[in-house]
DNA sequence: CGATTTTGACCCGCGC
DNA sequence: GCGCGGGTCAAAATCG
């Protein structure tokens, strides 16, 4: 699984060109994608992000006008879905840059590990000794009603599928996504008391876009040594404003400092912010693009308060 | 040879 | 009840 670790350095040409937001002036908040399409055949955004629900578990308070905390269900309605597309339209632009695109959690509780934990060690009990039949019966004790781990979403920009993230994957199994050419893969840490999971898939609207879909919580550090370049307080800040995410974003402390900046980068994106920043010269022509394509940008400048606590304040000189 | 990936089968939830 | 789509399992294949 570590064989792709061209991450940061996947996508420098990407340059631009195919976003549709390029192309199109009705973006703010609107059409990076073709969400119209994307309700049309009935994959609401969200699924096709795979986050398909949302908790009033995770606390955006800093980030509630952008971000994304109502709660829908796989069937959402399409308003939900529309609503939480315009948060996300604005991820996919970014050279290579991964950003969050939502958060969000299920009803978590202690039922979830349990039945994980049952999954996993009451096997005992079939009677048929049949390998299948073992498996039936673990479906069933988990049939209750599935409950499962906060969910994080993040959209990156990269050729490879598979983003680097410090920590192990193992991969068990893959998907075809309906209406999308694309597979969806899912993986699995490889830490052996660690249920973390993740879903990895492109979007179909833009290729160029991997969707990664966190599930559950780390229970472990790392493997990956940290020896990150990112200032502490990236992460910190982060995660002071994205509660669940900050267990995310700790790993990119161990990502070379330049996808974190495009991290940030994207998440001032996220957030309206022109955020440009001189390190990450790729980011620089992009960041103009989106400046030409988002011109409803200023709208969101004001809060200045939301995105000094997300960014330290001498990267926002910018403005 | 152990770890990981591939892949087809299976289960579940949901809508019709 | 049936079919569909999402998610998971696990045997087989592949990799290092």
């Amino acid at each position: 699984m570590e064989k792709k670790e061209m991450v940061v350095k996947t996508e420098d040409a990407v340059g631009s060109s195919s976003f549709p937001c390029y192309n199109s002036n009705v973006y703010p908040f609107s059409n990076a994608f073709d969400f119209s399409e994307v309700e049309k055949s009935s994959l609401g955004f969200m699924e096709l992000l795979g986050v398909q629900d949302y908790s009033p578990l995770l606390e955006l308070p800093q980030l509630s006008t952008v971000s994304v905390p109502h709660h829908s269900t796989v069937k959402a309605p399409p308003d939900n879905g529309k609503e939480c597309s315009e948060v996300l339209n604005h991820q996919p632009a970014t050279p290579n840059s991964s950003s969050i695109s939502s958060a969000s959690s299920d009803a978590v509780n202690d039922e979830q590990n349990k039945t994980l934990d049952q999954v996993e060690e009451d096997d005992d009990e079939e009677e048929e000794g049949q390998q299948k039949t073992k498996k039936q019966l673990k479906a069933k004790k988990t049939n209750q009603k599935r409950q499962r781990e906060p969910r994080f979403a993040f959209m990156t920009k990269s050729e490879v599928d598979h983003l680097e993230d410090g920590y192990r994957w193992r991969k068990y199994g893959q998907k075809a996504v309906k209406n999308s050419p694309f597979p969806r893969s899912y993986y699995r840490c490889t830490s052996v008391s660690c249920n973390v999971k993740k879903r990895v898939e492109r979007s179909f609207t833009d290729p160029s876009v991997v969707v990664t879909t966190y599930e559950g919580q780390h229970t472990h550090p790392s493997p990956v040594m940290p020896r990150s370049g990112v200032p502490a307080g990236y992460a910190t800040n982060f995660a002071s404003v994205f509660p669940q995410a900050g267990n995310y974003l700790s790993h990119y402390q161990e990502q070379q400092q330049h996808q974190q900046q495009q991290l940030i980068f994207n998440t001032l994106s996220f957030l309206g912010f022109p955020y440009n920043d001189s390190s990450t010269s790729k980011n620089a022509g992009f960041t103009q693009e989106r400046r030409l394509c988002n011109p409803g940008t200023n709208a969101f400048l004001r809060d200045h308060g939301l995105l000094q606590d997300v960014v330290p304040s001498h990267m926002l000189k910018e403005e």
